[in-house]
DNA sequence: CGGGGCGCCAGATGTCCTTTCAGTCGAGTC
DNA sequence: GACTCGACTGAAAGGACATCTGGCGCCCCG
């Protein structure tokens, strides 16, 4: 099993009632190159909105209901059901007309989930371009060369993942949360004077004042 | 069986070799709103490039091949796998390998096939607008972006948040508590003040007499 | 085993936004 | 037409946030 491009390591939150199932997939997970954190169903709903994963995987025989409460709160976090051993076409229609975007039978294989897990997140951020531009900003990933106006840049790697992160849509604004989870991983919420502290340097390095703050809410990388 | 969104009907390329079920699923699939073009593996690939399907749905038991050979062209397009009956879970991760975004075993039954293309269309198809108009203002939620008639307007946080609220219904009438509550959050009820003094200048940056004030009521952003 | 680069953090400072206050204006009521 | 209550708005106080700087520790490389 090829791990996962370095990146940026997908985020899943694992929704698995059971305590052996839950570890193994930690675990398993892990290995293949997932940030994971593993909940039980209730704690899942809260969790989302803090951590915003790439993915949320539901392990729970009940999981139906949480689909949709999850469908409810109108995140475009895909969802992955593992249905319970007798499940019927009944029931897997049902959790698609809930939302979810894949259902796996139990017992199932753990590379098939692996596999299912990677088709689904390649749909939900379609692949990058080797090559990308944000107005006079110019990124070659396979170098991880920059520059700007044809000046050449050389950024430390937080701030070069930190530009990716901002050019993948240079007028949007990213929230600092957002930013963190990308960049800095999973479990980094709140150290928003980590991020500060980079941005603050990339902007410098840029110049040009590219990075710009949005007050309250986080960066972005062309402004207007 | 509910009928497809009608706002646009997706195009399903049928890759099936057996009359029997490509006729069935032609049928089936048009009469659930679906754009259905079927046939045999040879002419799939020819076919691609000139309808641009949404996604294609291939039935070929030895469909593997196809999927990377279609994949090769680079084309975005969404694949779903029929599988053959005796599908092993080693097949499936090919597959998934290959490209494919779903890979369902035969027999299948036919409401899970239109659910699991419905899931696939979902992911692929709507980068949902997150464009919001209200009468001459234009909102982009992205990038923040304001603007009344082509100009543009910078907005504060709280003033941006409150045009959020009005814009999401521009002629109903918000309680001033509705507001406070929703913008401010809970505990914010009665500090009417506060509200005033945002509204008012919401008013002034937007021109145009936009935010109206409904006597002992509320605001609205569209009234008459 | 030392040096330098980098990631991370905390304190000081400055900036901008939010909230509140106070005075004025306007709408509705009797 | 006077009175009352609510709405509007400028200014000022206060707070929240962003930035910069310097320091500490780690790891990689020499």
């Amino acid at each position: 099993m090829v791990a996962a491009s370095v990146e940026c390591m997908s985020a899943v939150l694992l929704a698995e009632p059971e305590e052996a199932t839950r570890s193994f997939l930690e675990r398993h997970l892990a290995q293949d190159g997932f940030e994971v954190v593993g909940v039980t169903d209730g704690e899942a709903l809260e969790l989302l909105e803090r951590l915003c994963p790439d993915l949320v995987l539901i392990g729970d025989p009940e999981g139906l209901e949480l689909c949709r409460r999850l469908r409810e709160r109108d995140r475009e976090v895909p969802v992955i059901l593992l249905g319970s051993q007798e499940s019927d076409p009944v029931d897997r229609v049902r959790a698609f007309d809930r939302g979810c975007d894949d259902y796996l039978d139990r017992p199932f294989h753990y590379d098939e989930l692996v596999a299912r897990i990677r088709a689904v997140l390649r749909r939900v951020a379609p692949p990058e371009s080797e090559q990308m531009t944000a107005g006079e900003i110019e990124i070659d990933r396979p170098t991880r060369r920059v520059t700007v106006v044809g000046r050449r840049v050389v950024l430390p790697t937080k701030e070069y993942e930190l530009l990716l992160k901002l050019a993948s849509d240079p007028q949007r604004v990213f929230t600092k949360d957002e930013l963190l989870r990308d960049v800095w991983g999973f479990r980094s919420a709140g150290r928003t004077r980590t991020l500060d502290s980079h941005a603050s340097r990339l902007r410098r390095r840029l110049g040009g004042g590219y990075v710009r703050n949005v007050w309250g809410v986080g960066y972005c990388l062309l402004g207007d």
